[in-house]
DNA sequence: GGCAAAGCGTAACAAATGTTACATCAGGCA
DNA sequence: TGCCTGATGTAACATTTGTTACGCTTTGCC
């Protein structure tokens, strides 16, 4: 399908040998704006890849505490490390912010073809690390940050903050505490407010 | 090599393609006790196995707060997770505690090997897959849970705290305030405290 | 037995963050 | 224009966690 070679996994294979992978049992499902995709807790037996539409994750906590950890947007993989883990649930609910469709692919099926397709084996690997990468540094900034570095790591990544309920969100923190940080900072020189937001500097 | 061998990894392959791994450029490297193997920021450009000795994974903050995230015991591999990302460098600094070996695999010598041992693959995959469940996990820990819920999350992985001091590294605590909550939590009769240390219940 | 060191509990205080409530401000819309 | 809604800043207070310091117990060792 085209909208399949779309995603960078797919990038370097051939026509043939991807519609191949879709002989295997596969479907592709749909999910209207607002509908929870993934509850924590879920197997995750198969790729799913992301076609169409934007999802967000979030991660939940015992005392209502939650941070929403991901923005995802098509074309992308879903939760793709823990495809093969033997305890293979997924620890993040995600939820639709747009109409979506996703397709789910036959785990062995996408195994086999790998090992067929160096160039995907390759793409596949990368984004694993990449996510090994993604989680490490939230997982750094939660354990040994306190809420003025992540705003400070939050600017680098990002550029600016131009919405403080958003950017509470993302940093685990409420948004008074991020208010009363943002001023403090302010104050201190540290990061400056216009119109459009904080910055640095 | 036969401590090659008993890493799982590469259980299910044959001596030969082991061996003619091997003949890519490979070395074995000793660290005496103490020695620093990984410093944050290094890059990983080949698979590194423990194959002898334990060693342990820390990461630090701007503050000079800092968590203990894994204790690493041979035979393993050392962050797996980040051979194959673009920005291949480690988020960790891994010491040595014990007298260690590890062996440097050349990384595109992995992959045509991994290509060519599906259990192999597998077995990396599923390495992989833990690594992202750990992390993940580790994660959702420090974001959304107070440290009495940590507590609480450690005790049901670890069944009971022998050593206040170590649990609070782990745990991103200072000594005495992982002392503190853990004194209250006897006192609300969530945990009993005997000769051996704190439990459940 | 006595001594030193390590681990632990605890108290008093400080710092960071959450909670709740309220006032302000800008933008959209009748 | 006037109203309504949403996002924001802010204040007062509560809770959690860090910091520092001290005394106690245990353990190993002489």
């Amino acid at each position: 399908m085209e909208e399949l070679k779309r995603v960078k996994l797919f990038a370097g294979c051939s026509d043939e040998s991807l519609e191949h992978l879709l002989e295997s049992p596969c479907r592709r499902q749909d999910y209207p704006a607002g509908r929870r995709m993934l509850n924590p807790g879920d197997p995750c037996r198969a790729l799913m890849v992301l076609v169409e539409g934007q999802a967000e994750a979030r991660m939940m906590g015992e005392e209502g505490r939650e941070v929403l950890v991901d923005h995802l947007k098509a074309p992308m993989l879903l939760a793709p490390a823990f495809l093969f883990a033997n305890n293979n649930v997924v620890p993040v609910e995600v939820t639709a912010l747009t109409n979506c469709a996703v397709w789910h692919i036959n785990r062995e099926a996408f195994f086999d073809f790998m090992q067929q397709e160096p160039t995907v084996l390759r793409a596949f690997l990368g984004i694993l690390s990449e996510r090994g990468h993604f989680l490490s540094r939230k997982m750094r900034t939660f354990a040994v940050n306190s809420l003025r570095n992540r705003v400070i790591e939050y600017l680098e990544a990002n550029g600016s903050i131009t919405s403080v309920a958003a950017a509470a969100e993302q940093l685990g923190a409420t948004r008074p505490s991020l208010s009363r940080v943002l001023s403090e900072m302010v104050s201190e020189g540290l990061i400056t407010k216009d119109g459009k937001g904080y910055k640095k500097c």
